[in-house]
Order: C-alpha cells, then structure tokens, then sequence
DNA sequence: TTCTTCGTCAACCAATCAGTTGAACAAGGA
DNA sequence: TCCTTGTTCAACTGATTGGTTGACGAAGAA
C-alpha cells in the first residue's frame, strides 16, 4: 500500500458526498443502490465513492443476492481521534505552560486568538 | 471553489508531510523555513503545505521580519472530532440495538438477517 | 546603496480524482 | 431458457494536487 491508512481515512472523509455517505450508514445498513438513490450523481459514481470509504476501512461490504449491503465500521474512527488527541492535547498542554491568559482562551471557542499572544515559540 | 471548512480539514490532515508538519507545530511554533528544512522537498512545496494548513484554519501565521511565525490553531480539531463522534455513537447505539435484534433472531436460526432490522431511526 | 535571506507567486508537469458512458457479470424471476 | 435488477469494471474527460524551477517583494545586514 503505497498510502497508509490514517492518510486514506482523512481523504475519504474529505469529500462531502462520502461523509454524506457515512453520516447515512451510521443510521443503518444499506445497499448501494439505496444510498446512490438521493445524489443526481451516476450509481457508479456512487459505487466508487462506497468503495473509497471501503478501502480506507470505513465500510465493509456483505453480500446478499445481487446486492451489496454495506456497513459502517465505526471503530476505525479511532485512528482519527486518537491522531488528533494526541496533537490538541499537546498544543494545549503547551498553550497552559505558556501563559494563564492563553488558558482562558481555550475555553471560548469560536473567537479567534491574536496572533501576537503566541509570542516566544518553544523552540 | 466552495468547499465547507470540515473538507478543507480532512483534505489537509490526509497527505503524510502536512500531518508530520501539524505534529511538529503541535510542540512549538516554527518559521517556514524551520519546517521545510528536515523534508528534502523544495522550501516552495513546504510552503503550499502550509498554505493548504492555513485555508483549512488549522495554521496561523504572523510576521516577524521577513519570517512567518506558523502557529497551529488545536481548537479547529474540534471540529472534526465533533463531527466524528456525532457518528461513531450513533453507530455504536444502533450496534447495541442491532445486538438485541440478533440475540432475538437466534429462535428462527437459518436465515441471514434482513437489511430491514438494522434500521435504527431510518423512517 | 547593494547584498542576502525568507517566503511567496507564477507557470508548468505528471499523477490522481470525481464524474461520465457503455459493457460485463452475478443472481433471481419469468 | 431469457430477462431484469444490482453492482462493478473499463475507458475516457476535466479538474485538482503535489511537485518542480525561476522570479519577485520585503526586510535586515554590510
């Protein structure tokens, strides 16, 4: 495999369509001819998308007669937060031993920090 | 080009140097030329790597001379890990339901389950 | 002033991607 | 058996991406 799992989990969530596609699955199994149903996109269209999501480990497939019945494999979400977690908790272990006045920032989400705050890099 | 902030993440967190270059910020601060240097890229390539940071909010940068500071913005990982865990619950709670439906189903053995009863909350 | 450093912009190239259409295949139903 | 349905495969197209090189602007150093 020439592209490691976390990097084929990221892209596949990266397009709309496919977390479209996940965010349906995680309300119940379905077909690809279900799930190609609502896009005005070709069913094969869709039947690539389905298989990018299968190739990062997201979805897996049983069959059942000509249908394909696709499923959701939400542990593999894991690699995601765990990746993520990881770096956040850090940076923001970082903001804290830096100054009491950044620490209060986190906790107001939404407004964007000044940049001129983040003085004396830890380098 | 409009694409929403959450695929502009997923599509930066998913190329290997972008995420090495989010796990360096993540331990401190750094100039553009401090992060391309270990990478045996062109300084230009390192450069768009940041700029595809920046778009998806994840990176910040400030003048200091003619260097840009690059700062990594944690909070913006929220967003993914919110969207993430919307769906890996609500996955998780069909699992268990789906778990109750099976363990019924175990009077009639023989035959696969039917689509239909993985449906938790479809109609 | 001129030189050097740091970073970005512009243009280009090869590879990948998301979509298309048409064909093939597998399985049930007539 | 043939026909229909569900899905995938193959080939193609246009857009995007990750890389390159060369040139440029901004700012400190000589």
């Amino acid at each position: 495999m020439a592209v490691d799992q976390l990097s084929r989990i990221f892209a596949a969530l990266a397009d709309p369509t496919r977390r479209d596609l996940v965010a349906r699955l995680a309300s119940g199994d379905s077909t690809v001819g279900e799930l190609a149903d609502p896009y005005d996109v070709s069913v094969q269209a869709v039947s690539k998308h389905i298989q990018v999501l299968t190739d990062a480990g997201l979805v897996t497939k049983r069959k059942d007669a000509q249908r394909r019945a696709c499923h959701l494999e939400a542990e593999v979400f894991e690699m995601v937060t765990t990746w993520i977690e990881r770096y956040r908790d850090e940076a923001q272990q970082r903001y804290e031993r830096l100054d009491a006045v950044l620490a209060e920032m986190q906790h107001t989400e939404g407004s964007p920090p000044p940049l001129q705050q983040q003085q004396g890099a830890a380098s």
